[in-house]
Parts: C-alpha cells; structure tokens; sequence
DNA sequence: GTGCAGTGTTAATAGGTGTTACAATCAAAT
DNA sequence: ATTTGATTGTAACACCTATTAACACTGCAC
C-alpha cells in the first residue's frame, strides 16, 4: 500500500507550500515541492511523483494549460487547488482531466482524504499503481523503455541516452501505441513551457529518434508517418 | 505529558489559519483560532491559553497595537508572525513583550520548535520538559551530514572535507530538499557579505560537490540539474 | 615572506533545442 | 502516367545552457 507515497506540491505561496509540506509530510508522504509551472513541468520531465497537487494560481502559466500539458504526457493523479470560486474553472479543470478540485481555503484534514482516496483508486489489487504509466517497463522490437527511470536500453541493455525531447516524444507515442497523435498533441508533450515551438520540431524530433531507434530510419516500423495527420507507433509492445 | 498545551492562532488567512491548525493539533496541540483582534482579545479575556500564536497582520487591529495590549493583561507567552521585513517591527515586538518573533514564510517545524521551547520554558525550573534541542544531523545516500558540527561523513564514518562554500551549498540543497532552488537562491546560500559572485560560480561549486559525494558524477543522482531553473537535492534524507 | 586552501572568473567544450532551407515523397487532379 | 502542390525528412546551422578545466586572486597559517 505505501510504495507510491511521492506527492508533488505545486503552489507559489511558499508558506502555505511549507504547510502543506509539513503536513504531508506529517502522513508520511514523501513530498517534492515547485512553485512554478516552468519548475513544475521540469520536475515531472526528471521524475515520476505519484500524485500532483496543483494550484491553479501559479504565477507563470496558466493552471489549465498546464493541466492540459501534464495530461500530453502522463496520466498521474491530479488534483486541483485553487482560490478562484469559479464554476467554470472547476468544469474545466476537470474536462482537462484533473481527478478532483477543492477550493481554498479547505480543510487540511479533507485535502488529506482526498489525497488517500484517489491513491487508493489508483492502486491496483498487486499495489502496484494503474495509473501511472511511469511505473511501467514496456518492451517493443529489440528495445525496452523503462518510463520509470527515464531510461531506454537496446538488446544488449545497453543504456542509450536520449534527450528529454526526444524521450518524453517517445514516451507520448508508446502511451498512445497504436493511436495516432497529432503534432499539436506531440508538441504538448515536449514542450516545457508556453513558448510552443513550431510543428516542424516535431518532424526533427522524430528524425532523430529514428535514427537512434529504428533498423532502417528511411523504412521506419516503430514511427509511422501518418500524412497530413500526425505520428503513431505501431510497433507491438508488451508490458513488463 | 504536560497539560499546558492550549494554543491560540490568531491569523486572517483562513487558509493558513487551517493549516496551522491541523499542523499543531498532529503535534498534539489543543489548538483554539481567531481571525481577528477582536475577537482575540475577547477569546484571552474569556478562555486561558498556553500560548499564542500572533500573525502581526490581523485586519481590524494594529498587531503592535495588540501586543501592547496582551502585555497590559497577562504575561503569557507569545510569538509573532509577520510577513513584514522590517527590523523595527521586530524590535517593537520584542520591546512589547513578545518572546519570540517569526517572518512569514518560515519552516513549520521551526515554528513548532521555538512553540515548544517556549511553553518548556514557561513550565519553569524543574527541568521535567526541557526541550532538547533536535539534532541536525541528516542521512542520504551513504552519507550522513551534520548541520551543527559542520562535518560530513561517508559511509565508514570517516569525515570528508567541504570547503565553505561547498558545505553551505550542500546545507542550502539538503534544507530543501526536494525543492528546486534557483542559482540565486543558492548564491545567497553560499555568500557571506553582499559581494554577489556570479551565477556560473553555482555551476563550478556544483561540479566540485558532485565530484566529492556523487558515485557517478556524470550521471548524478543526489544533486539534480533542472535545466533553466536551478538545482535540486532529490535523494531521500533520514533526520537523527 | 612562502605555501596552501579556497574563491571566483573565464573560456573551451559538450550537448540540446529549435529554425530554416532544400530534398524527397505523397496524393490528388488531369 | 504525369504534373503539381502540399507535406514530410533531414542536414546544417545558430543559439542556448551546463559542465569543467585552467587560472588568477585572496586570505590565512606557518
């Protein structure tokens, strides 16, 4: 029950950040903390949390971009906080695909329940988590991907290094196998901020990887091209 | 245990507010609330307290104003919360009769700390619940860090020598731990007076720490490069 | 003084990101 | 089948950030 206990707190008020830290901390949750959404999406680009509470005030970006950019790229528990009493943002917030919403102020001892709650739902029978896709190893042609570590190794478990661009790609296209993405919805994934590159970076992006990926980058099997569409993996995966 | 352990939080933001509460009521505090200096000085009047927490920022009262007046009526003890800078209004405080004085935003356990050396204090001369001062040795990896002593030791308990800056560049990260930290932040960290080196100066302090405690400094795992952002100490840390 | 440890600057290097230009390819119309 | 315009692939490049070695400077100990 206790393995997946990492929570991230993103909340720019730094007191009420230490409170909720210490808090939570108090529950026996491991707890990373940001205070922005720049900061916010690098900490989920260099590892895996187990739970995101984020308030939607942050000072940088806006909370439901940064909603929509963290659902490009995980499915991880999310639940929202903000001070805004807003109906509208609570509808959004949760189209967007936020698992619960609360209003400040609320109960500490409540925002702790709710946390337990969708932990739990998260967990399946074996305790290992269902949602995260981050707790995963997934094994496709001679490679094998692991989404926990951030790691990529070939036949040989040899490690080969790929960039955050090019992994967090490659990490949207195997959570996605077998669907097609467009590039709108890649660049969600690779981008750190609202400074949204151009499509065409997509395409280099996908370059790249399959020179490093594939057997025959100009034949490729594991990135399909899909004209005036986007990109699928199509290659079969098999789930450790 | 001790029976004075009523505390008064007397703090406007109703979000705070609830935090501290919960936050002292785990600490095993008997924790009463007011939001206004009204309704404080009419909460001393009718129930006593142990101690009181005071947020100098209340809405309908000058809280040096307050002060003044708590002195006028009892001596309990009391600790100020501010968010304000000002060195004057800690003076004044002080000079008011408060006995201890925090700025907002400050560590939750570093509050609960000077709560208890404050109430043990108070207890008087038996010496039955003095409060031991925590020990600030720290655990990570297969190093052990002691804050007090200024020593690090690896796994053999052989001491391994930090310059100054190294040393408070790893305090500064270890304190924050799982908080990412900007080159600035750390820069003020590492600097005495207010010459300000420049900020690359992190990047070379970083390499050298990373060279001393990191097995492969290539790939670090204590000390977290977020790229555009800052550092981060990301390794978990058991406190003695 | 001389030597030494530590501090801070600088510059070379490495690696990643994103743009652009042009080549290659595709798909639709003829 | 050929043409044509749109789309995609990729090399080359500019730019940025982080890493690290080298070095000069400072203050301190002996």
């Amino acid at each position: 029950m206790t393995a997946n206990r990492r929570i991230l707190i993103a909340e720019d008020d730094e007191f009420v950040q230490q409170l909720l830290a210490a808090y939570f901390q108090q529950e026996g949750f491991q707890v990373s903390l940001v205070s922005s959404g720049h900061e916010l999406m690098a900490m989920l680009d260099s590892e895996p949390q187990d739970l995101l509470l984020l308030d939607l005030g942050l000072p940088d970006e806006d909370g439901l971009v940064l909603m929509r950019q963290i659902r490009a790229r995980s499915s991880m528990p999310v639940i929202v906080l903000t001070a805004r009493q807003g109906r509208e943002d609570k509808l959004t917030a949760l189209e967007m695909g936020a698992d619960d919403y609360l209003i400040k102020p609320c109960d500490p001892k409540e925002l702790v329940l709710r946390v337990g709650n969708l932990l739990s739902r998260s967990v399946g029978a074996d305790g290992q988590s269902v949602h995260l896709p981050s707790s995963r190893i997934i094994r496709f042609e001679d490679w094998s991907i692991n989404l926990d570590s951030r790691s990529l190794l070939d036949v040989d478990n040899n490690e080969v290094h790929l960039s955050r661009a090019e992994f967090n790609l490659l990490a949207a296209l195997v959570n996605a196998a077998n669907r097609v993405l467009s590039r709108a919805q890649l660049l969600d994934a690779i981008s750190m901020d609202d400074s949204s590159p151009s499509e065409r970076m997509i395409d280099v992006v996908i370059a790249r990887l399959r020179r490093k990926l594939e057997r025959d980058p100009k034949n490729p099997t594991i990135i399909k091209t899909m004209v005036g569409i986007g990109y699928r993996f199509s290659a079969p995966t098999k789930v450790e």
